[in-house]
DNA sequence: ATTATACTAGACTGTACAGTTTGATTTTGT
DNA sequence: ACAAAATCAAACTGTACAGTCTAGTATAAT
């Protein structure tokens, strides 16, 4: 009797599931979604949706943690290293990069969504997404002493916000249509805004 | 057969009505609010919702109809005169403080919320908040010579990206608790990152 | 006084859905 | 081979809800 067949199967099963409550719950919402189409989304019986999670909550829970910590780690193994210039724009279109697929998107989008039910949701966001961000250019920028920027974490606020920012509005909010911008000027500016002041002083 | 009595109590019970549901649809969405609710919510028969409104579809778009044209347009009849320091921070004031008004809040969750089911909702959102926004900004600074920018769209971007994220995070999804941030030193540094090109070069 | 308009309360219909139960079948453990 | 665990399909229960229908009331125009 040890981690074995059972244990396994019902892994397996339990990706399944979970795979199919992310599309239907990505696609409909919470409300939006039946039990009975997540079972037959993810090829299994209703009982054994009801068997792994219990209810329709547990269930939810049990997705959005899993989604979470497996999927949507900002993952930074970085270098870091070159002209503040160059380093910043890497790492703007890395985040950018990130944050665009659209599978992240729509997980973002349902995070915020449904944090009015559960405000748990809208802190998982930032600290899955926005903080770590926040946190590596906060660092940036305090130990890159070229720079000289006299508070960190605002800039990375400003830096990271408005990189957010941008990819919200113009792909969750379709401001594509209504107030198009391109990326790369974006992008030049900001980084140019910021380096800007320490190319002044030398 | 004027204006009359019955055309004016029908507009009072709209008003009620849709006051009604304003307040239940922000509170739980769209599918999680039933007719039924909104109708005692209002303090009127349900029957009189259908017959003013046709079915929840059509109250629903009526209501954002009405509230994003009556009670959240950008009103900015100013001045912008004086240092562009003080004229910038004046302005992110501003409208910070009309964004981080609870029921504004609660209206753009509500549209990005809904924005999955009909996408003209957050085309909305960014029509009636952030463009108006947007175009003050950049033509304030395209007609600022002083400040010689050479993108006016792109910094506009980053001034009402940075500050729009900052709420967002902020007060939609319990950023303070997780990443606090100063409103003060956020716009300071974000006024100063702007203004220094024009300091140093005069 | 009669009539049209707006409203109300409440019953009603049909559907969708969360969660349960049943009873059979398959998979895995020993 | 046999037992235990997991799965399945399908029927079932109870509830919530969108939308309709009915029958009656209040107000005001003519």
């Amino acid at each position: 009797m040890n981690i074995t067949y059972h244990q396994q199967k019902a892994k397996k099963k339990e990706q399944q599931i979970l795979k199919g409550a992310l599309q239907e719950f990505v696609e409909n919402g919470y409300l939006g979604t039946s039990m009975d189409r997540i079972a037959q989304t993810a090829g299994v019986s209703k009982q054994t949706v009801y068997s792994h999670f219990g209810d329709k909550e547990g269930l939810f829970k049990a997705l959005i943690q899993h989604v979470a910590s497996e999927k949507f780690q900002l993952v930074w193994a970085k270098p870091l290293q070159g002209k503040p210039e160059e380093v910043l724009k890497e790492l703007a279109y890395r985040l950018l990069k990130e944050v665009k697929n659209p599978e992240y998107l729509s997980f973002v989008h349902l995070l915020i969504t449904e944090s009015k039910r559960d405000s748990d949701l809208g802190t998982l966001f930032l600290a899955t997404v926005a903080k770590p961000a926040m946190e590596i250019f906060t660092n940036y920028f305090r130990e890159t002493q070229q720079l000289s920027i006299q508070n960190p974490e605002a800039i990375a606020h400003i830096f990271v916000g408005t990189l957010i920012n941008f990819v919200l509005t113009q792909e969750m909010l379709n401001g594509k249509k209504i107030m198009p911008m391109s990326e790369e000027i974006l992008i030049n500016t900001l980084v140019n805004l910021i380096v800007t002041d320490y190319q002044f002083r030398t």
